[in-house]
DNA sequence: ACCTGAACACCGTTCAAGT
DNA sequence: ACCTGAACACCGTTCAAGT
């Protein structure tokens, strides 16, 4: 949630900017990512970022045309270490949306809202985060009915989505990201759970499909 | 999302407060229900309450401890219309649990943005909605083993908020709460879809349980 | 082309002081 | 007990003017 403490002060090691070289977009989007991986999403106003960046608020309005805007790109850059995963044989679709899933949980786990962010520029252009193209691709090649495969989609991604704001929720509570060893565990078990209940479910739906 | 346009002005036909009696707390979780349903969470502040009310700001502050325990009191009364429903014979757990989620999604659908304030709750107080715990009973009562109960009912929630989410998205997008005939339909589907998955899965994961 | 300075119209929360 | 008035520390966005 956008809700929770203002953590407040603390500033990010590197400028990310020095003298002066101009501002870029690219800079932008990466102390944007570097706040929110820090002190989360609460922390992520444009007022912040430009004080990061040593400029004024209005200069930034000059890279992006708004604060949505500028978390699209956010967003983007998140998923942008998930590769892009071989085209599956027949038998092995399952298993490659399985595997799909566990990277984009992986990318986005130790990032702080990261589900708000990912929801938000999916809604606002559901074009621009690719992975979750090739999730909709794999369950075509599963033979699932083409009208129902945005329901299929939407279904594994509410609970990807969902699973990490759990998981991180849980962790807030517990007291800072967990110090000790056995950090995750739980949380990849409840997300390894829906996975199996959700590929089931769609076998049994679509007895075309290999499962 | 919390995003999205502050509609900005139109107020609440009814000032639910006139004259010189005292505000109460009831009253001022009723006109959170009433901006919400009309104008959505990107309207709901604390001092548009505080306008609609006739009173100062920091009158609220006597009243609730902050603006998230109000959503948190926001929630529970979206959910409070759905009836507490009669323990199913062993049989029938799983139209039990679909009638229940639709019982759910009906409360909801009509009102903006409601799947982010019941969310909050949640994440907040999470006994504070007796619905979500009667979930967790059926789930129990099918002979899901305890562990696995809170990550099962995790992905009914999680499709339940996210379809409702997503269609309200889809109508934001198409302009205006639908004018014409067959105002849902879609969302419906989707939204039956997932359910009927979801428990085909469940059935599959655990052979105990009846489905 | 790129940025500053300053404004506009907002936020949630607190708290002394009033009744 | 219940509320006002005023402040504190913030927001996102716009835009004339500077370089």
């Amino acid at each position: 949630m956008f809700w929770g403490g203002r953590a407040g002060g603390g500033y990010i090691r590197c400028r990310h900017r020095l003298g002066s070289m101009a501002l870029t977009r690219e800079q932008l989007i990466d102390t944007a990512v570097g706040v929110l991986s820090e002190f989360g999403l609460a922390d992520l106003s444009m007022r912040r970022l430009a004080r990061e960046l040593n400029v004024q608020v209005g200069a930034l309005y000059w890279h992006v045309k708004s604060k949505q805007e500028l978390l699209v790109d956010v967003a983007a850059k998140l998923l942008g270490s998930v590769p892009r995963p071989a085209t599956p044989t027949a038998g092995a679709i399952p298993l490659a949306i399985a595997s799909l899933l566990q990277q984009l949980r992986t990318a986005l786990i130790t990032v702080p809202d990261s589900a708000e962010v990912i929801q938000l520029a999916q809604s606002m252009r559901p074009d621009a985060l690719a992975p979750l193209g090739w999730l909709m691709d794999f369950l075509e090649l599963a033979g699932i009915p083409p009208h129902e495969v945005p329901y299929a989609r939407h279904l594994l991604l509410n609970h990807l989505l969902g699973s990490i704001a759990a998981h991180q929720e849980f962790q807030a509570l517990a007291g800072g990201p967990e110090t000790d060893s056995a950090p995750d565990e739980l949380g990849q078990e409840a997300f390894e759970y829906g996975i199996r209940v959700i590929l089931q479910g769609l076998a049994m739906e679509h007895p075309a499909n290999a499962a």
